[in-house]
DNA sequence: ACAACGAATGATACTACGTCTCAGTTATGT
DNA sequence: ACATAACTGAGACGTAGTATCATTCGTTGT
């Protein structure tokens, strides 16, 4: 077991280590699910694994271009899109109504993010499935996904008095 | 205990009622807060408890203009905004990366929300307690807040074959 | 009841974010 | 290498939300 040495969020004792593809990785479940690999998209995939913190399209978008300022910005959406569908980007909240995304392959995952830098840990446990039974059984719904998430400061955006 | 008539989401054994509040507590809660009693508010919040199920900004902005076409646009954004920092609506994710307003009265709540139609059947239970301690423990966050929510089908949108 | 004050409003201009279109380019299978 | 279809970039376009500002209206004190 190694520890990447990709730029990603700090490790917690008890979180989970953020497992972090590859841009090969990651360019595979694009093959797999009948896509082409093309330069633009393994600029838009390297990027992405150099952000740190949950990135907003348009600051994906600033940052590709920092890379590649030819390169479109539908290009960059349509990317976004895609990588999203294939769940090789989650969506968190990052503030009131707005969310970002975060790189993690699959797996059941969910973020405690800081809303002071936008840090996210992910972790794995999640203790709704007793509730989910029971609101199925309930209401009748047919449950098809749930979102958990926290959000709080982390230790470096704390105030020390 | 009486069942109030306002249009809202079908009752369900085991999920909670649906506490919706009336103008006037709305408006109380308003005041107390310092902000003014105005008829363009009082054109909203009416505007507002008649929706059935989750509403996005614009499609509030478009019920609003059916009963007052002269009620500004940024009027009804501010009034949003005041509701929402108050508790009096809470957001919830209607699909992936796309939010709407519900109200509810303060108390802990979620939602199960339907893919299809848009109705929302909020609940109590919350069983995040013990997760919540034991990430704060392992990663020093301070945990502010949390987001839980269901997405599913609902009993009338579920094909019948 | 009235005046004075500041909050709230509505109109409009503006910005930001994202989508659409389409001609040209490039990856891929044979 | 070729044919084909997917992909791309440029830019026009649309939509949702914000900022500004002169005017109106609630609220408070007298």
């Amino acid at each position: 077991m190694s520890v990447s040495s990709t730029p990603s969020s700090p490790r917690y004792p008890g979180a989970d280590r953020d497992a972090r593809p590859d841009v090969s990785t990651i360019e595979d479940v694009l093959h797999g699910a009948g896509y082409r690999s093309t330069r633009p998209r393994r600029t838009i995939i390297e990027t992405i694994l150099d952000q740190a913190h949950p990135f907003t399209p348009e600051h994906l978008l600033a940052a590709v271009h920092r890379a590649d300022p030819s390169l479109g910005r539908a290009t960059v959406y349509r990317t976004l899109e895609i990588l999203g569908a294939l769940d090789v980007l989650t969506r968190v909240v990052v503030a009131e109504g707005h969310s970002a995304y975060v790189v993690g392959l699959p797996g059941h995952r969910h973020h405690l993010v800081c809303s002071g830098c936008g840090a996210a840990v992910p972790f794995t446990a999640c203790p709704v499935d007793h509730l989910m039974a029971e609101l199925s059984r309930t209401t009748n719904f047919a449950i098809q996904s749930h979102v958990l998430q926290f959000i709080g400061v982390c230790p470096a955006c704390q105030p020390t008095p």
